[in-house]
DNA sequence: TAAGATTTGTTCGTATGTATC
DNA sequence: GGATACATACGAACAAATCTT
């Protein structure tokens, strides 16, 4: 056995080394988001590498979301707070290849989703109240086709997703935020012969209407409650519908 | 007002562009992990740019964990799944600003891992059984200082994060992998005046054998209730501890 | 072992675009 | 509008890694 002169993962590339070495200074000197970065010129000398090797090393913590650049005078790169947009889109990639049921999710959002409403329950603003029932006004009227049910499901997902940042909780906020995002992306197809259902139409919407009220009056039990059997209403739903179809990246 | 000439969101670089576009191949070819990506001839080509650009987007790719290159004959970029390693690390850069609390994790845990467990029951081979075991020995004898009460911490999130990966829901275990890992990496120290409280630690350790137990024979109902038991218990001790003081990027 | 082929990795010099003053 | 300070992009050359013979 010779030493491990080919080691099992390759040497990392200066870029690489660079980014690290960057996000090393941003934990030791404790920066800030919209703090500055050494610009070009200045990386540049430090690192002693050239212009491009610098730029590919920014390359890569543009990607995670860590910096942002901007030209022109006074201009250079410059700690970001990772959006809360852009970690759903890394995160999506990683689900993208792993093939995931959507029954899955409803497991999970069925354990996370009435915990969270009961926490919001008396704490809402009349602001986000409102929101909250403009959103509702897409779905006020049950589905003609399946068209039109389609936009309702995403619209209700909305609904999740308020619900989602108004969280206390950033964990628990940022997980349902993200499943709501993953089910919106994905492209369902009902199967034909199930037809659109009135009395579970009208069900829903109750559920939602009695939510509100819930969390207006402040009753984290009834919330807890009505969100559950919402959900246990939305899995059985979907358990109805086919094979998710269309899977896609994110933007970012 | 003039129109948006000068639109909110600066004009996406070239880099970008052209990574956003091999996304889009990716999507419109159904490309899977392992597959070749055009080499930077080809993409030089293609793209009529400069190689710096088409470097930079690759770049940004790999920064995604989408892509990985190889030097020499047969070498390229490849399509790659991203790890569940490098997700975390992503996802950890979005909750470095926030500033989340411990018991916010602990109150999601509280709700995650007695389902996760519950899933698991009956299902799990002797081999993944043993690794448990193995990881169990860590903290067979109860700490006698708060280094090795540290040490032990860790390897019980270790505990923790391998049944995650157990899971067969792969949002689930994700989850809850990645809860285990953030706070493997925060650096927790125990009050001065809370001296090692030995009820407690045995309390903990017979909660995990009783796991074992119930998983081995399949009683789902059982699993569910120690882990919840123990999930409370967690939450106490940490309860019991000061404030996160380290937090650190993943190396990635 | 060694040489050659292939592909990414890195450098340097120059030119262009963009925002601020 | 002109000067300044910055990122962005190009192109040619060379270096390093890795596979094949």
């Amino acid at each position: 056995m010779t030493d491990q002169t080919t080691s099992i993962r390759p040497r990392k590339s200066r870029p690489e080394r660079v980014a690290g070495t960057i996000k090393e200074w941003i934990v030791e000197k404790g920066m800030k988001p919209g703090d500055r970065l050494p610009n070009e010129a200045q990386l540049i000398e430090t690192f002693a590498m050239a212009k491009g090797t610098i730029r590919e090393a920014m390359r890569l913590l543009q990607a995670e979301g860590l910096v942002v650049t901007r030209t022109g005078p006074g201009g250079g790169s410059f700690l970001a707070e990772t959006s809360r947009d852009r970690a759903n889109a890394l995160l999506s990639n990683y689900f993208y290849f792993q093939d995931l049921s959507v029954d899955d999710i409803y497991a999970v959002r069925l354990l996370l989703e009435p915990e969270l409403v009961a926490g919001l329950a008396g704490r809402l603003t009349e602001d986000q109240i409102s929101s909250l029932e403009a959103v509702m006004e897409d779905y006020a009227r049950p589905a003609e086709n399946s068209e039109e049910e389609r936009k309702q499901h995403v619209a209700s997902l909305r609904f999740h997703a308020l619900l989602a940042e108004y969280s206390a909780n950033k964990v628990l906020g940022f997980f349902i935020g993200f499943m709501s995002q993953i089910l919106t992306d994905l492209t369902v197809f009902r199967k034909l012969y199930s037809e659109p259902n009135l009395p579970l139409w009208e069900r829903g919407r109750n559920h939602q209407i009695e939510l509100i009220k819930a969390l207006r009056s402040g009753d984290a039990e009834r919330a807890r409650e009505v969100m559950k059997a919402h959900m246990e209403y939305a899995r059985h739903m979907m358990d109805a519908q086919e094979a998710t179809v269309t899977r896609r990246f994110l933007n970012a």
